[in-house]
DNA sequence: CGGAGAGTTGAGAAACCTCAAAGCAGGTGG
DNA sequence: CCACCTGCTTTGAGGTTTCTCAACTCTCCG
């Protein structure tokens, strides 16, 4: 993922990372400002297909996406693995670890990214205090927690083309979010992976996006996306 | 639901309310202690059909429930609605509202009720002289979303014995806890809300419970059931 | 005792999955 | 630079699971 050509929300961001989610913005003077790039310093990068972090490691530290694409997954007992989500630039991933002490899912690089960590403790310990950090902290877990519930609505009560559509939207919503085009983007995932995190077979995330394409609604070769009737596409989701 | 019979968890709790959450103990010394019950002196009591709150409305406390029981639902944009969770004494509802300062589900008592009101705002300012605390507010945060993703891999990739099976053995592995009889227990929720729960429609839930007595693994009866072959409901969740 | 909501059960339909085969794209090594 | 190989994607046919619609029963209250 390059840079975004134009985005408001990215130029409030701390220097050094993104640490707060889009469109969350956090309160911060200058000296505080400093404080969390501070925090925020250590960088890494990492190749596609590379781990960020597996399941079961001991919990130090947050991260936030800089550049790239992620996704999470968690592992069965007995085998089977779910994808949790998939992560762009400015979100935070890791929050599941801090129960447990240990991570509780695999952190993948879907493609070339970089990361910004934010050790934890310190984070903790800067949250104590600065208020407005806090509670910005709180909102991210909190926004984990709704996006969750609305994934868990589209796995309990949608159909396919919903769940697809949904999960198109979302998509684009998100680029939009970051100064791309909302109507055509790349996508960084196999069909595998968008049906293990839509609960469906890759063979019908395949079939449903051939039967949006001849219906008019977008045109998809092979990742790349092009939605050509976001109002039929929207009317998906909200309608039955 | 009754007080426990014999139940060390419970014991450590703060005096007023249950704020932790089970397993989750905290490190308060006395006089911390004391500010802790301080801030959670407030309590509530509901009829059964009640609502705790609604979605939508704003968000100021956080709920430990005290005794009873509650269902947690979201609604969508269309009108269908959607249980994301059943919870029990000792248990924190309402932390989907923190990251919008408004409830994004309703929370209704499925038998009369009593929960603990705890005001968020005096919560963090506590939590950030609390180290102890804050912690364990992150914990409880974090738990959430893990849980949230085990029901998203129960919703995304099992069968309906599956998710019936793990439904059952979440419910006696937290009665148990509570120091209640894991084997026989009472369900406060309809066919239609453990349904909707579960990804699945109610004539499908009561066909599978059948099923399961049929083959010996349990006991119905309309709202009583009891387990009679823990082990094999259990090779249900982990084998395939 | 009657009514309303909750639960059970059956039969047929719909959605999605499984298995299989073939086409495509991108990377690697000759 | 091309050919090949591997992994990803598409499409088809048939099987399973779950849903839908419907009728009936049960249980709990008033």
């Amino acid at each position: 993922m390059q840079s975004p050509v134009n985005n408001p929300s990215v130029r409030i961001a701390c220097s050094s990372c993104n640490l707060r989610e889009l469109c969350l913005p956090v309160d911060l003077d200058g000296h505080e400002m400093q404080q969390l790039d501070a925090l925020t310093s250590l960088k890494r990068t990492f190749r596609r297909g590379e781990y960020l972090y597996r399941s079961g490691e001991a919990f130090r530290a947050l991260y936030a996406i800089r550049t790239g694409f992620f996704k999470t997954q968690a592992l069965h007992e007995d085998g089977r693995e779910q994808v949790t989500g998939f992560q762009m630039p400015g979100e935070i991933i890791g929050l599941d670890a801090i129960c447990s002490d240990a991570h509780s899912c695999d952190a993948v690089a879907l493609e070339d990214s970089e990361i910004c960590e934010i050790p934890f403790d310190r984070l903790e310990e800067l949250s104590r205090e600065l208020p407005n950090l806090q509670r910005h902290l709180h909102k991210i877990m909190s926004r984990e927690i709704v996006r969750d519930h609305g994934i868990m609505m589209l796995l309990g009560s949608m159909r396919a083309e919903e769940r697809l559509a949904a999960f198109l939207l979302n998509l684009s919503q998100r680029f939009s979010a970051r100064g791309y085009s909302p109507n055509a983007f790349h996508l960084r995932m196999t069909r595998q992976e968008i049906g293990s995190y839509l609960g469906l077979k890759l063979e019908t995330v395949s079939r449903t996006l051939s039967s949006f394409q001849e219906h008019g609604l977008l045109s998809v070769r092979v990742r790349e996306v092009e939605i050509m009737d976001m109002l039929r596409l929207r009317s998906f989701v909200v309608g039955a």
